[in-house]
DNA sequence: CCAGTATGCGTATCTGATACGCAAAGTGGA
DNA sequence: TCCACTTTGCGTATCAGATACGCATACTGG
């Protein structure tokens, strides 16, 4: 906020809400999926949205998006950040209300009670402006995935060359090449070869895991001079 | 906002308040500066601040964002984007208030009542939190000006190529080689060459303009694998 | 009219991205 | 047992863009 000039005092006109609404995203079948749930009031009851809610007086955002990621998928490890704020006064019908929209990445698309795993290339009609809050996030996700590390959080902790590749291919949309893709992320040093190999139907591969499970920017190192 | 399952109706427990606080940037003599106001109330008067303020309930954020910069750098006429949402519950001492956080790239400095400019690599101590907002600011700034054709917003309608080449190096923060800028810059297509030419103290430079002057990402284009 | 400086253009080289060939190492069926 | 088949793993050729840098051009000012 900063200085009131002139303007109401902090503690009227309090008319304007805080929530957050969480994003949850996995990959599932070679395709990313996003976790909904079925909104329980008001008019738009029965059409799915993204878990969210009201954010408490004494807790911060980030706080508030983990507090309801783990409310409807508890226990489920995410990467969560934040992703963008939506506050167009006609977004929810009921009553003016900012949400601070929270990006969350998921190994894997854990079940849990009420909550319903969809595909993002063919999601619903969605509750409120949750399909631009969808729109949003994959944009963000494809984005960060070129020039990040922030595929560690939608795969386990060891996977082939062949998983890790399945997960970008996802998100992209679009196949890459084996040879190249394995080049390319292995130059980049951020993954560790483990002595394992996982056996299936063919010639067994080589297990990995991320050296660190933390988001890292890779536009740090090769700095671009542009312009 | 979203359903809310539970937790208390949308009209109760408005203790969260909401506020946006634009960040206005402007190259100035070769260097990245902000605007800065003065704090008129609260512990944290007389310490400088970006200008910012309550959303009032029937406005958007945008609009709220474009409202408190024209409060305080009317007809500034300067490009503005959402930037993060900062909502720590300790980061304004007097209320829980929630603020988005705005970028405003202004062509130039312009003077007004009560507004300060100050070079971003020595801005002074700042209220509140805003000394992280002013981080993430100019960061997010850096990121944009390598895959955007954000730098119009920095610049005049016309300009040589040195002078755009030195909105580049006071954002970057580090020197470019001139024909090389030369060369990316036209070669992106973003650039119209005028009839006209600057007259200085030499030889004569082209005038240029931006031929779309709203932003576009330039990473569509050359799609990239990665990966 | 010449020294000085900024503009404008071109070339060589290096790095990274892309396209694609091919051997290696397993499984499963004949 | 052995061979067809599939997936893994590695290498090479080529191309586009980034970078380093040389140098002529076109003005101003003394």
């Amino acid at each position: 906020m900063t200085q009131l000039s002139g303007e109401a005092a902090a503690h009227r006109d309090a008319t304007v809400g805080v929530a957050v609404d969480v994003v949850p995203l996995a990959i599932d079948d070679g395709r990313l999926h996003a976790a909904l749930v079925p909104v329980v009031n008001g008019r738009e009851r029965g059409r799915l949205a993204f878990p969210g809610g009201r954010v408490r007086e004494s807790e911060s955002l980030d706080a508030a998006a983990g507090r309801w990621l783990e409310r409807h998928l508890p226990g489920s490890d995410a990467h969560v950040e934040q992703l963008y704020t939506f506050g167009e006064p006609g977004r929810d019908p009921a009553s003016r209300v900012v949400s601070v929209a929270y990006l969350a990445l998921l190994a894997r698309p854990m079940a849990a009670p009420g909550i319903v795993w969809h595909p993002c290339d063919a999601l619903p009609h969605l509750a409120y402006d949750h399909a631009a809050i969808a729109r949003v996030a994959i944009e963000r996700l494809r984005g960060k995935l070129a020039y990040t590390n922030l595929a560690f959080a939608l795969i386990g902790r060891t996977f082939t060359l062949a998983e890790l590749q399945q997960v970008y291919e996802a998100v992209l949309g679009r196949p890459l090449d084996r040879r190249n893709f394995r080049k390319r992320v292995l130059s980049l040093g951020l993954l560790t070869p483990l002595a394992e190999t996982r056996h299936g139907a063919h010639r067994p591969a080589r297990l990995y895991r991320f050296a660190v499970r933390r988001p890292i920017d890779l536009a740090m190192a090769g700095e671009r001079t542009h312009g």
